[in-house]
DNA sequence: AATGAATGAGTATTCATTCAT
DNA sequence: TATGAATGAATACTCATTCAT
């Protein structure tokens, strides 16, 4: 009962067994499919009992919001971490869009579980709005910097004064999750590099040509 | 595809059965979802016998993959109808341009059920072949009717001559789609006005600013 | 389709499978307690499959609550044919006497099950409300008669003319529940003498003792 | 029996604990249900661990069983302490009758509980004999009791000589039990109203009326 | 072709009980 | 003695599909 230097290795495996849960749950729904994926699998693959995953997560559905929760979570620490701290506008926008070059194959590798979870969980109000805003504040964050950026870039200079700034970052958002979109279906748009060629086109070029 | 000079007397009231079938189909999925869409629910919707659901449709799958092919064929014929059969290439471009912004509500509205389907669906080689098949063509016709456009126009000397046609082209279907996919999570992306703002910054303006 | 001349032998064993499944039920619940009794157990008892077994009846709950009220009717059928048409008072009376003692063996048989199923019906307030009011049509019925009986009897002259007739009515009723809620607990009380022996004491004599 | 001279030192906190788990017991079993009612949710509405549970109880039959062993003594204390120690037979008369309507609404709100644990338990034929032993102990306690009185009343010449001794004894247990099954059904006699006009009836009249 | 009753495999969820701490 | 996380057997109910009429 004493709580003063115990070092707590026992609860450790609890948060261990919760990811491993995660886990599972995500491999097995893009494997099979929500429906496919049961919780008596879920459980076997997490190598807990039945019981244990319904003691960390209230249903099926609040197992996958939070997975799909966590995957947000994660693709903006992965963003954040690839962009840096660069200050230099040029090379902080070199950055961001390598950063979403980068992301882009962990990203459609989670869609399909991504859009069945969202087929699901959109019947309720309440997990449709946890799961909406969490989308909301990564995209509000990325645009946030990118318009910094470019806006920086402006003042100091090296980029175009009349860039339509407002265009550029809901454009980029665009194309991004055009091809998030067409590798859903299309395999061969999962690979990073149609979004490469596409973020030249369309962002690079309109923003560094001003100085030919 | 040509539909003049088939007879249809008796033939009709199946045609009118499998027409209802296939909508009930796609009402009730978007309303409840594909698992909760059951045969039982469909057969009542359509005011049909359940017996009579097989008879037309092979199983649950085969239906909601005929509902989908079928959303796109009418897709496409509504694009067709839209663009006409304008010849200056200036005109066609804004015709094309115009279609996909009406177009637009029409496939987010079906995004929903096309999404789920493609989950089923996706799991079964055959199916998931004729439905990307399907895709692929409807892509590769708009986006032929878009290059053969760009380059009469270059041809003409009413687009300017850099053009990077390919870049265009790709660009603009990710657009779309990128407006597609914002759609399924934001219904405040589901009109068509954001993407009208993009086509016009991220492709006309492109296309027609040579002639400033 | 023609429905006039058809003997419609097919359509009996819808009606017979729902016996089958009623008397499994009852059957089951008897042997085993509500709980116990399942529906799989059920269904293999009645020799339907279990979706039949939802086909006829919404919920186990529904099931069990068509038990109750189907074992009611019956209990009354036999009462009323047990007590005939006599129209002498006294005749009469006996009649009523001996029936209440000749159902009494098949009442107590069923309160294991009819205990059970008030405790799950009872929770909801509408199951509750199809049930009481079966029941009290029921008491009600026999009190109308017995009550009946005495007043023509008094007005006869063969029955005591200080007669407390509701005071009988109510007395009769509660000692045969007594009786019923005894044999719940105490198979010693589960045949019908300790009631017939009451019944004597505290109806018969009181009424025809005048005659002493 | 006596209570007086325990010691009951350090022991009250253990005693305090299984007198809130099995009051959790009650409660929850009479507003939910015997299933419903969860070693979970009993274990928290007395504020002790499952643990704790298990190791006053060895199993939720046993538990329940205990309670309804209780509640039997507590019935049976206030009877007892009700009656008093009146040795005029008139007097003890009156004081069985009254004590019989005071404590009908305590029996009949525990009723439900009763009855489903009776249900329960009654498939374990030692759990049976326990309670049924109980039970035929209360019986035959009230039953000696008002045997006497009736016989020394009638010693004393204040009961009809001719008072059928053995039938009263019957009837009036027949009587309280009625009314206690038939206030399981039906909520407007669960107040004592109508027990004590019938005992008035049944009981009173037949015995006192002599003296007219 | 049409019907709809019958089928039974399949699944999320619950809960009494155990046991390491 | 007390705790509460872990266990897994058990069960009501669903629904795609079939087939006798």
């Amino acid at each position: 009962m004493s709580t003063s230097e115990a070092p707590r290795t026992a609860r450790e495996p609890a948060d261990d067994k919760r990811r491993r849960i995660l886990e599972a749950a995500r491999v097995l729904c893009a494997r099979d499919g929500y429906e496919a994926a049961t919780m008596d699998g879920i459980a076997a693959e997490a190598r807990v009992s039945k019981g244990t995953l319904y003691n960390h997560f209230e249903s099926k559905e609040q197992l996958f919001l939070c997975t799909q929760l966590q995957a947000y979570e994660e693709a903006q620490e992965r963003v954040d971490a690839r962009v840096g701290d660069a200050t230099d506008p040029r090379e902080r926008l070199e950055g961001l869009l390598d950063a979403l070059v980068e992301v882009f194959p962990a990203v459609t590798a989670g869609m399909s579980v991504n859009l069945q979870v969202w087929a699901v969980i959109s019947r309720s109000a309440e997990a449709r709005t946890r799961m909406y805003e969490a989308l909301r504040r990564q995209y509000a964050a990325s645009a946030e910097d990118l318009r910094d950026t470019l806006r920086a870039g402006q003042r100091e200079g090296c980029f175009r004064a009349d860039l339509d700034v407002e265009g550029v970052v809901a454009g980029l958002a665009a194309v991004f999750d055009g091809f998030v979109y067409r590798a859903i279906f299309d395999p061969d748009h999962a690979d990073g590099e149609g979004l490469r060629r596409a973020l030249d086109v369309l962002v690079r070029q309109r923003i560094v040509e001003q100085e030919r």
